[in-house]
DNA sequence: TCTTTCTGAGTTGCATGCAATTTCCGGTGC
DNA sequence: GCACCGGAAATTGCATGCAACTCAGAAAGA
């Protein structure tokens, strides 16, 4: 049979769900149903409901008691919160990573940043968001704590539908790769408070950029 | 019936077994067999597989596919990781309170680290641990993000066995107060990044007290 | 004696069924 | 026209049952 990635039924549910949800083809808000669903994956409700609960304790997915689940919907001021908990997060990851990073690390992170100047000048939304999430992914690992890095991969999925936007505004990927030069500049050179100021003021000028577009959004219709 | 806080019988079975663990009434490495864990809350194993599978994701508990669940165990490298992105995550925490905290935020806090005083001198480690609770609790809230906050909250639980002991050693309430007293101090006096490294400060004292205990156990036997 | 294979008991994963609750909708009174 | 109120349909929460898998231990072989 087809046995694909993942083990259990629920878990390749969880998995799947949750890539709709971060993807965007399920919107927020969006109500959850548990027999549609089943009849969609041809499954029986038992591993939706299981899959759905995991979901909502990871905070993609909303439950409410006797009322079912919905795709959870993130307003305004969580969506702030969210950005600046992920900007903490990520800052202190890079004030680790800029203390304890070994120096195979630190050059795979300074070779990573060299490649997507080529990508940003092509000028590549898509495989520069890939590129991207390389970029941060390897400044977690290198903080060296697994607990910072799920939290930190946790938040860049649920808000990868905004950080994704922002990459098509014009000239945002080249701004964004001289941000990223200085917190690669600040890392490499082990001076932990630049880089944490350095992330920091990246993730939030990502946030000003989505929440610019938001704002347009609302105002031009 | 007993219409107890929980809505329904998978969130009280969820909110149980967690307390349960905390607690330490269920040992790290335990198998948590479905069908005994029915027997014991008197429900079927649907519930039960649905607040296990809560568990899982909230990192409590360790579910192995096919295998069967057990109580999630923490080994030394993994407590130290868990213990320094609590005190980066509180340490945020205390930075963010000291922006943001408002006038009447503030004089609360100060409230509840004067009566702690009295707390650590009569020497009841049990009031004075659930005391400390709220402290904490009050720098989350003054931060102003639940996200950061529930992360907090998340890790506190999962260290709580290990926090609460080390309430006993002799001498550690006194310390533990005064090094409040630093970081009430810096979050009164809006000094933010004084508040950050005090509390890292404070939460990293803990994390050295409760690893002498370990070892101390380990040494002892 | 040690390794390997096989068998069976025990457990998990999932499907199905039923009761309780919620939601939807038409009707009634104001 | 609007709020209020049944009652039916739909949906969730949970129990039960069965197949598939895991694992322990016995039996066979080296």
């Amino acid at each position: 049979m087809d046995e694909a990635a993942g083990r259990t039924r629920t878990e390749r549910l969880a998995a799947e769900i949750a890539e709709a949800i971060v993807t965007g083809a399920l919107a927020p808000g969006h109500r959850l149903d548990e027999q549609a669903l089943a009849d969609r994956y041809g499954v029986s409700r038992t591993p939706v409901r299981e899959a759905l609960r995991q979901l909502g304790t990871s905070g993609l997915v909303e439950m409410r008691p006797r009322r079912g689940a919905v795709v959870a919907q993130v307003t305004p001021e969580q969506l702030a919160e969210l950005f600046v908990a992920m900007a903490e997060i990520e800052a202190t990851c890079a004030r680790l990573a800029a203390q304890s990073m070994s120096p195979l690390e630190r050059r795979r992170l300074d070779a990573l940043h060299d490649a997507m100047a080529d990508l940003a000048a092509s000028d590549d939304p898509a495989a520069y968001a890939r590129a991207n999430t390389a970029f941060h992914g390897a400044v977690y690992a290198g903080a060296h704590n697994a607990v910072l890095a799920d939290f930190a991969l946790g938040l860049r999925r649920r808000l990868q539908p905004y950080r994704e936007a922002q990459f098509r505004l014009a000239g945002r990927l080249a701004r964004s790769h001289a941000e990223h030069g200085a917190v690669v500049a600040a890392i490499l050179g082990g001076r932990a408070e630049e880089a944490h100021a350095a992330m920091l003021r990246h993730v939030t000028l990502v946030e000003s950029s989505v929440e610019g577009m938001l704002v347009r959004e609302a105002g031009g219709r």
